[in-house]
DNA sequence: GACCCGTGGCC
DNA sequence: TGGCCAAGGGT
């Protein structure tokens, strides 16, 4: 494969958007609570919850201080609100295992609730300049184009892209910490799922799918994702409900949100489960 | 590896 | 209009 490095590079420096975890003034706490937020959700509604949980809890102390109800409260309408559970939870490790301070290294890192591989690199290389492949789904769809010629990566993370990812990797760390950045911001403003802009990339001419002449995706079928009807439909209007309630909820108000009882009555026991909802005498909590 | 977990914008 | 998609992780 040519060298994408250098266009790559003065690309980014050209059109990076400024984002409040980016730069130096970033803290550890902001990167990482921009990351569990961006997980599965678009920049644009990341924003404005990112600043007000950021304002309320400058670090993780404050964060664990609180009940997780707060959390979750804050939240908002993220969407995957046991992410919101999961960075209490990781704020609580934190204060425990590390003494309030994010951890740099990305083993720490991983061992904490609602860390996976794609987050704990992006924590360890955006907060603290480390040197790891960051193999998010903008770096596999980039990469899976220019070097490969198909249209999309596979559904899971392989070796071989793990491997290549990290033989991309330039050697020094903050180096590679800013072609990592870029190429994510490729895959998001330039190299996207629909409609690439291939006249406004960088390394257009040394793309292997567009020199193929951009082949339709022939791989596996892709699962898409249901939802009328379905339990995370009738899950999130139930959580939306005692969100938004200043107190207990009683389950004669919440039938109404939702007509199927069997169905209702499971998703109110798997939220009092999953420690999204409490319930009481007086109806569903926050807890 | 398959399946589950929210929400809303876009074409 | 509705299927697709968005900086994934847990089980």
């Amino acid at each position: 494969m040519s060298d994408l490095h250098e266009p790559l590079l003065r690309w980014y420096d050209e059109h990076a958007r400024e984002l409040p975890w980016r730069g130096p003034q970033a803290s550890a706490w902001s990167v990482m609570v921009s990351e569990y937020m961006l997980q599965q959700t678009p920049v644009a509604r990341v924003l404005p919850v990112h600043e007000q949980w950021l304002e309320r809890w400058p670090t993780p102390a404050a964060l664990a201080a609180e009940p997780t109800g707060e959390a979750i409260r804050m939240w908002g309408r993220l969407g995957y609100p046991r992410r919101a559970l999961r960075l209490h939870a990781a704020a609580t490790a934190i204060v425990e295992r590390h003494g309030g301070e994010v951890p740099a290294d990305a083993e720490d890192l991983r061992a904490l609730p609602g860390v996976g591989d794609y987050t704990a690199a992006a924590v360890a290389v955006f907060a603290f300049g480390r040197r790891h492949a960051v193999l998010d789904t903008n770096v596999r769809r980039v990469l899976a184009r220019a070097d490969d010629g198909v249209e999309l990566p596979p559904a899971n993370v392989t070796k071989p892209e793990r491997e290549r990812a990290t033989a991309l990797l330039p050697e020094d760390d903050a180096e590679a910490a800013t072609w990592s950045i870029a190429l994510m911001e490729l895959g998001a403003l330039v190299c996207t799922a629909a409609r690439p802009r291939c006249g406004a990339c960088p390394v257009a001419d040394l793309c292997a799918w567009r020199a193929a002449g951009h082949p339709a995706y022939d791989g596996p079928p892709r699962r898409g994702q249901a939802w009328a009807g379905t339990d995370r439909q009738c899950r999130g209007r139930l959580l939306a409900v005692v969100r938004e309630a200043d107190g207990p909820v009683r389950a004669s108000t919440l039938a109404r949100t939702w007509d199927e009882a069997d169905q209702r009555t499971r998703c109110l026991a798997g939220l009092v489960e999953d420690g999204l909802l409490v319930r009481d005498g007086e109806g569903y909590s926050l807890p």
